[in-house]
DNA sequence: CAACAACTGTTGCGTATGCAATAGTTGTTG
DNA sequence: CAACAACTATTGCATACGCAACAGTTGTTG
């Protein structure tokens, strides 16, 4: 085809804008409870296993480890987390929540089912499970 | 129910991965050719039509017009565009390209065609439409 | 028409993040 | 076991972006 590219069909643009979207608006909603879309993942990753790596925290939010560092220090700014020495390496820490962050679980993870919902809400039921399976397959 | 929160179920979350993704293997590519995936959008607007003021470019673009001042600034030091006196307000410039931005089109335009190809290739056809429909509709 | 509101673009500041270089620790191998 | 390679975390530097404050210009209205 001669057509012109065309940005409004453009695979990379359109997930971009509207991965964007979400974010910014999961973290308007994280910041009335004292969180960041930054801080998530990390968080995350805590509330599902404590006394993990920061390498480990650093794979499964698909960051570098040097965001991790940072976000940790921020986290432990906020008293949410703390690093511990760990028993079998003394290169790495194994982390884990404070009673302030085990309890902040309950409280925060409704908000992205909630969100998601709002979000996907112009899609019908199928459309919903499509879109998530198609990302999934990405 | 009662399950926990899965995040690889998430909407949020899948996406945002997969945008990053995306963006990130597009400004490699981009790299190669003297460009960066943050002044994309701007030439994309140029490229389309010169002429506009920076507020058009912003809106186009879904940045803040800070944004644009600045990716302006970078592209006016790459001699890739250049703002010219608006005639019809001294608040507004209009932008245009320079003979170099102008030869660049043709040479940066197939990039994204190919590597939205490649990032979509575990998919099917129907299934290639079917997810920028569902972008498209969000 | 003077005062005020709205618009366009710029700048300062804070945040987020990647890359590269580094320190300290542990594992490997000749 | 000594030298070297690999691993874990941290830090410095660069880029990108939003928000808020601002300057200058234009439109509106009492």
């Amino acid at each position: 085809m001669s057509e012109v590219f065309e940005r409004q069909a453009s695979f990379g643009w359109l997930v971009n804008v509207v991965a964007g979207d979400a974010a910014k608006r999961f973290d308007k909603v994280l910041k009335e409870h004292g969180l960041t879309v930054a801080l998530w993942p990390t968080m995350m990753c805590l509330w599902e296993e404590e006394g993990v790596t920061q390498r480990e925290i650093t794979l499964k939010s698909k960051v570098e480890n040097s965001t991790t560092t940072r976000t940790l220090d921020k986290l432990e700014k906020l008293e949410l987390v703390e690093r511990r020495a760990d028993p079998n390496s003394r290169r790495s820490f194994r982390i884990y929540l404070t009673d302030k962050g085990r309890a902040l679980k309950a409280e925060v993870i409704p908000l992205p089912v909630q969100l998601n919902q709002e979000f996907l809400a112009v899609l019908d039921e199928r459309e919903k499970a499509e879109i998530i399976r198609l990302l999934q397959k990405l």
